[in-house]
DNA sequence: CTGTTAGCGCATTCAG
DNA sequence: CTGAATGCGCTAACAG
C-alpha cells in the first residue's frame, strides 16, 4: 500500500520522548513513570501503531513464531495435529504458521532452509525427508508422526507396530486366519511398523502368511480400491480370505467403496478392520472397527516438547514419545467362533 | 540452538571481499566479475549460509510471503482454497503461510494486526470479521468465500444466491412443493445469499413458504442432524415435506446420517439436495445431488488478484469476482412428476 | 567491477 | 526514571 509505515520514531516525536522510552512502554518490562507511560500509550493507541516485527526479530533474535510443516493440508489427520499444536502454542504466547510441502522432498528442504528456519523460533514437522536438513545449526525441531528413529531427533510418534499387532490379534481371536493386509509405502516407520505388527502377530499365533495376501501400494484411496478388487477376484477363485486389514484411513475408504459397490456385506461376507478414522467408518452398516490415533494429543505433546527445547536451548532432549493407539470396536468384524 | 548465526560479514571476510559484494552475488542482479562471484558463492555453499530473512525484509520492505487466513484448518473446503492459492503463489516466487482463526473475531484481529500484517506482502482471508481490521494502511488483501460486499474490498466469492436458486428450481421442476430448508448463520453473504436464493425461487414459482420448514442453525453436522430430526417428526405428524435442501456440506452430512439412522430411503421416501461436496455424497445409495463450488479455482483467482494488487501497488482493484456453481445431478432427488 | 557508508526499525547498554 | 548512542544483519546509493 502507499501509506507509509509509522515507526517508533514517529511515536516518540509525537509523545515528546525518546525512542528508547517508547520501546520501554512497548516491551513493558522496564521502569517508566506512570504518567509518561500513559501518555506514550495514548499516542500508540491513537495511531494504531504496531512494531515492525522484522526489525524486532533482527535485534531480539526471537520471533515468537513456530513453524509447522505438513505434507498435505487436505488430510484431516494433519489438520488435527496442527490443531493440537496451535492450542498449546497459543497459551504460551507463540503463534504458529503452517507450511505445506506436498510431500515433495525438494520443496520441504527449500522451504526449511530459506523460508521457515529464518522465520521461526522452532519447527514441528511431519517430514518426508531423511531429516538431514533439520540438523546442524538450524532451529530446534520436533518430528511428529513420521519418526526417523535416529538419534538427534526428538519425536512424537505412535506405536505403529503395537497398534497393528493389536488389530491383527483381534481378528485372530475372532477366528480369522486368512487375512489380507493392504499396506502403504514402506519407506517410513509408519508403513513399516504397521506391517511388522501384522507379521509378528501372525507369526506368534503360528499362522503362515500367504504373501499373495499382502498388498503394498501408496497411501491413497485408489490403492485401497485396487487391492480390494484383487482380493475379491482371488476370493471368487477360492482364496478364502475372511478379513481385510487396512493400514490407513484412505486405503480403508477405498476398500469400503469397492466392497460396497460389489455388494459384499461387510462384517458378514467379509470382515474389515481399519487404521485411522475416516468419514465412512461411522456411516456404514455395520460401522467399521478401527485403530484410533490420538492425533490432537500428538500435536499437543509435540508443541510442549518443542517449547521446552526452545526454553532450555538444548538441541536434543533425547525424547522419543510413543503414543498409544486404541482399538475402536464397532461391527465390521465377524466372530467366526460362534456361527 | 547454541550455534551462532553466520552472517554476511563472515562470508565477506572469508572470501576477502566487502559485504556489499557478497550482497551482490546473493541478490544476483548487480555486476560482479565471474571470478569473485564464483569464489564468494563457493564460501556461501561451503558454510551453507542463508540470509537472515528478517534483516532483509527490514531494509527491503518486502518478505515474499503471502498470509492466508482461514477460519478452520479442519474443513477440507478451506484446505482446497489454500491449495489453489499455494499453487499460484509458488509459480510467482511467493511462499504462503497459513493461519487459522478458529472463527474467533478477536483472534483474527489480533493475528492480523500484530502477526500476519507485519510479516507478509499481502493477505488472502476467509474472514469472520467485519473487515475493518484490513482497512487503512495495512497490507493488500483479497477476501475469499465470505465477501463483505462493501466497497474497498476485492473479493472472490461464489454466486450463493444463484446456486441455491438453481438448486431450488431443480427441486420444483421435479415436482416438489413442500421443501424444507436448513440454513446456516445469516451474518455473512454465504448464509444469507443462499437463503435468499431459496426464497426468491419459491416466490417466482408462486409457492408459499411454510416458515416452519425453514431451519436456521450453525454450519455444523449437529445442526443438520437437529433440523432433520425435527423435519422427520413433523412429517410423521403429517407435514408432508418431500424434499430437504441443505445449505452446506456439514449440514448435509448430518442430514444424511439422521435419514440413514431412521431408515428413511433417500431419493424415495424423501429427496435431498446438498450444497458443497462431502465424503458421504458419493457413498450413499443413491448418491446425493449437490451444488458444487470451485474451491480450488477460487484460491487460484484470489492469489492472482492479490499478486496483481501487490505489483500495481493499488489498494483497491475494484474487482469482485463471482464464480459460478454447478449442479451435480446424482440420484437423491425423486421425480414426482412421473410416478 | 568493487569497497565505503549510510541507513532500515528497533532494543539495549550507559550516562545522566 | 529518561535520553543519547551503538549495533542487529542486511541493502542501496555513492564513490572510486
Amino acid at each position: 500500500m502507499e501509506t507509509k509505515q509509522i515507526t517508533i520514531k514517529d511515536i516518540a516525536q509525537k509523545a515528546g520522548v525518546a525512542v528508547s522510552t517508547v520501546s520501554r512502554v512497548l516491551n513493558g518490562k522496564d521502569r517508566v513513570s506512570p504518567e509518561t507511560r500513559q501518555r506514550v500509550q495514548q499516542i500508540i493507541d491513537e495511531y494504531d501503531y504496531v512494531q515492525n516485527a522484522a526489525a524486532v526479530s533482527v535485534v531480539k533474535r526471537k520471533t515468537n513464531m513456530i513453524g509447522v510443516i505438513i505434507p498435505e493440508i487436505q488430510n484431516p489427520f494433519n489438520a488435527s495435529i496442527v490443531y493440537g499444536v496451535d492450542k498449546v502454542c497459543k497459551t504460551r504466547g507463540y503463534n504458529i504458521c503452517v507450511f505445506s510441502t506436498d510431500d515433495k522432498v525438494a520443496d520441504e528442504e527449500r522451504l526449511i532452509r530459506s523460508v521457515v528456519s529464518p522465520l521461526v523460533d522452532g519447527i514441528i514437522a511431519i517430514t518426508c525427508t531423511d531429516g538431514r536438513i533439520y540438523l546442524g545449526g538450524r532451529k530446534p525441531v520436533v518430528l511428529v508422526d513420521r519418526g526417523l528413529g535416529a538419534d538427534d531427533f526428538d519425536e512424537v510418534v505412535i506405536d505403529n507396530m503395537g497398534g497393528m499387532h493389536r488389530a491383527c490379534d483381534y481378528l485372530i481371536k475372532k477366528g480369522h486366519r486368512k487375512i489380507a493386509y493392504i499396506s502403504g509405502p514402506l519407506e517410513f516407520t509408519t508403513g513399516l511398523g504397521r506391517l511388522q505388527g501384522f507379521r509378528s502377530c501372525m507369526e506368534e499365533h503360528g499362522i503362515p502368511i500367504d504373501e499373495d495376501n499382502v498388498y503394498v501400494g501408496d497411501w491413497f484411496v485408489a490403492d485401497g480400491r485396487r487391492a480390494t478388487q484383487k482380493i475379491l477376484e482371488r476370493n471368487s477363485a477360492g482364496a478364502g480370505v475372511t478379513a481385510i486389514l487396512c493400514s490407513n484411513n484412505l486405503i480403508c475408504k477405498g476398500c469400503i467403496e469397492v466392497l460396497h459397490e460389489a455388494k459384499v456385506a461387510i462384517g458378514e461376507d467379509i470382515s474389515l478392520l481399519g487404521f485411522d478414522e475416516n468419514d465412512l467408518v461411522h456411516y456404514t452398516t455395520p460401522k467399521i472397527t478401527y485403530v484410533a490415533r490420538p492425533t490432537y494429543e500428538m500435536g499437543e505433546k509435540a508443541a510442549e516438547m518443542l517449547l521446552e527445547k526452545i526454553a532450555s536451548e538444548k538441541s536434543y532432549l533425547g525424547q522419543k514419545m510413543v503414543m498409544r493407539t486404541r482399538l475402536i470396536e464397532q461391527g465390521s468384524v465377524k466372530d467366526l467362533n460362534r456361527k
